[in-house]
Order: structure tokens, then C-alpha cells, then sequence
DNA sequence: AGTAACTTACAATGCAGTCAGTAAGTAGCA
DNA sequence: TGCTACTTACTGACTGCATTGTAAGTTACT
């Protein structure tokens, strides 16, 4: 047995290089898509051939998984995490978002297209998507419950379908953007949309398609 | 010149035939994406080579664009064209199709996959989803009218954008329902989101968010 | 007789991943 | 400080596979 000092910490720039890398497979992964975003692409846009990536990353695979945890780390500002704001301070920070995405499509597309990605067959990403709308689900319906509780609503009825319903409709409007930015305005139908389903939630009126 | 008869009509069986592929095609195309859904793996299903498929679609592109018109009129019953119900029809209609969808997760995952890939570089499906939603969204806001007219609203200001909101919403909620179903009730959520934007464009109440 | 509806065989890419090798950095030690 | 041993961070070449499209041949309908 040798007295063997296996495994040296990396090299200083390497953790920035790793960065450059993620960067270019988000901007590749989201013109192309995954499976049709070769890793010859993403590695000639940092000035490295493709096994170079292969050799940080080790399969193409694990790279699209870092590349979605990135993409939540340098968004503008993670939604989740933090102080959990009590009451309508989240709903006003995903109106803000939509604000912001206005002027970063290449984020938009890519989140827009590997999100849909993830439900086909033995995707990568899929864990990873499932995970995050489960916890978003689950802090926009605390922000629901908390706005109830501010306005003695008792019976929050509807919370986890607004809860759905709110992060459906920011991902939906982000599609027919997407293909269409003349037709769509993104954030205004992404504000006006949230403030309806929350005014149902927290106030519902009758359903108007009741005969 | 010799008196040719070129071009015969094609044999009674081969209209049929075509479906078969198309409807494989959709299976495919839906459960692994276009690009990584191949022709192989079509021409697998209905008994054939991949190159019997392209002797009737000519190439990959074109039996895209084919699919996705087939999947329209196979659709249980076009939301487009016909009549154009009046009033609160069309919406009635849109809640008994996302009740439908909950029985057909494949024609729902073909749906969110294509729609979602077809906003990469140089997708053969594009033209088809903007045409598509630029199509919906009128007919959508029709019916907001419409029903505007019948309760004598007279400022229809957010008619626009609630026809966006009600595609969007119903669009995000497949991918949510498609990764986690146990979590997510497709249709009853999208009666909830789709009233809640209904009741916002007839009788605005003001934001929640403001103050 | 001629063509539709295929099949088989093949051409041509494109792509992820492996492997051996190289240059440069770092740790331990004299 | 300088030497040695080992590792990281790559490159280039290659393998192997998957995949679309084409061309030529075969069968059977009309």
C-alpha cells in the first residue's frame, strides 16, 4: 500500500471556467434544445474542444443537471429560499420577474423549452423539474394562506389550484412570447393573470359559464 | 410526347396507412421529442422501414408539419372552426376538453413537447404553433366579447390579454400535471384558473398587490 | 405496361464518450 | 529553494453508434 495523497483540490480558475461552461450550455441548450445541442457547440463557445467539457462535467447528462441548478443560482434573484415573504411580497416579486424576463429571452427560451423536455422519456432534467415545482408550488400557496390569514379568509378552498394555477400561467404566457413577441405582452398578462386567480382565491365569485 | 398517364391516384388502402404512421408518429414524437423520436422507431411500430415512411412523406421536416395538422383534426372535437358558440360555449367547451385530456396523457405530452420545441432554431413545427395560437387567441377573445356584449360591458380592457391567460394556463398545467399527476388535478384546476380569468376581464376588481 | 408501395443496402453525417498523451500546476521533502 | 512525484486540465485521434436520406431492385395493383 502506498502512501498515497490521491486526489488534489482544483486549480484556482477552475471553479470560474467551470461557470464559463454552464453559461454556454444554458445559451445552447436553450436555442436548440437538449438533445439536438451538441456539446461540440457549447465547447467551441468557450474556446475548448468537446472532451474538455466531458472531462469537468463527465457526461452530457451530468452537465444538464448542473446547468439547471446554475440557472437557479445567477437568476436574478432565486424566488425560493430566503425569508419567505409573509404576504403579498412573493406574488409582487414573480410580477417583478416577469418584468425582468422581458428583457433576457435566452433565459426564457431555455427554461420554456428544457422544462417541456423533461417529460419525455428518461430525461435528466425530469428530477430536477418535479422537484422545483413541487417546492415553488408549495411556497406560493404559503403566500396564499398568509394573504388569507391577513384578511381573516377562513376557508382558503381554492389555494393549491391558484397556487398551480399562478406558476402554469407564468410558463404558458413564456411559450406564445416566445413565438410571438409582437402579439403577447408577457409581464402585463402575466400580472393581470396573477391578480386574478389570487382575487378568486382569496374572494371567490361564482363561476360565470354556471347557465 | 408520349401520352403519359404519369402520376396515378394513390390505392384505396394507402390513405389509411398514412394514418397509422401519423398516428405512431405522434406517439413517438410525444413520448421522446421530434429530434429525438426516430423514423426507425415509426416505422417499427406500423410494420415497416424507415424508409417506407419517407416514400410517403418525403423527409422527417414534412411528416412533422403532417402530424401536427393530423393531431388537430383528430382531436376529439376541434375547438376551432364550426359554429363559433356565442357566449360562455367555447369556454364550457375548453373545461370539457381539459376533462378529456385526463384520459389521453400521450396526446397531452405530444401537445407540450411540440408546442415547447418548436421555439428552437429552425424547428420544422413553428409556423404551425404560431399560426396555431395567433388562431386560439382570436377565437378566445371572440367569446370574450361576446360575453361582454351579453351583460352589457361596455370597456372590454383586458380582453386580450384573458385569452392569452386562458391558453397559457391551460398549457402550463399539462407540464405540471405531466411530471407529477398525483400532485396536480388537471381539469379542475383549469376550470378554477379559467373562471378566475373569466371574472377579472367581465367585472375588473382592483389588485390585491396594490398598497 | 407502368406505377405505387414498399425493401434492402448503402452513403453520409453527427455525436457522445474513451484513451493516450502533454503541459502546467501543486504538495512534500531535502 | 530546488527537486521529485503526482495530479489537474486539457487536446487530438479514434471508436462506435444512431440517424436521415438516397438509389436500386421487387412485388403487386390498376
Amino acid at each position: 500500500m502506498a502512501t498515497t495523497r490521491r486526489q488534489l483540490p482544483p486549480r484556482p480558475e477552475t471553479a470560474a471556467r467551470r461557470r464559463e461552461i454552464l453559461a454556454a450550455a444554458l445559451e445552447i441548450f436553450g436555442a436548440k434544445g437538449y438533445n439536438n445541442g451538441p456539446l461540440a457547440e457549447i465547447a467551441e463557445q468557450v474556446g475548448m474542444t468537446h472532451a474538455g467539457i466531458l472531462h469537468h462535467f463527465g457526461s452530457k447528462d451530468r452537465l444538464l443537471v448542473e446547468v439547471l441548478r446554475y440557472r437557479d443560482e445567477s437568476d436574478v434573484e432565486g424566488i425560493e429560499g430566503q425569508h419567505i415573504p409573509g404576504g403579498t411580497e412573493l406574488f409582487r416579486h414573480l410580477i417583478r420577474t416577469a418584468f425582468a424576463n422581458e428583457e433576457r429571452p435566452g433565459i426564457v427560451q431555455a427554461y420554456a423549452v428544457l422544462s417541456a423536455e423533461s417529460v419525455t422519456d428518461s430525461n435528466p432534467g425530469r428530477e430536477y423539474f418535479e422537484d422545483r415545482y413541487r417546492v415553488l408550488r408549495g411556497e406560493v400557496a404559503e403566500a396564499f394562506r398568509a394573504m388569507c390569514a391577513e384578511r381573516g379568509v377562513d376557508d382558503p378552498a381554492h389555494v393549491e389550484r391558484a397556487a398551480t394555477s399562478v406558476l402554469a400561467v407564468m410558463d404558458g404566457l413564456q411559450v406564445q412570447w416566445l413565438l410571438d413577441p409582437t402579439q403577447v405582452e408577457l409581464a402585463a398578462t402575466s400580472a393581470f393573470a396573477i391578480e386574478a386567480i389570487a382575487l378568486q382565491a382569496l374572494d371567490p365569485r361564482p363561476s360565470p359559464f354556471d347557465a
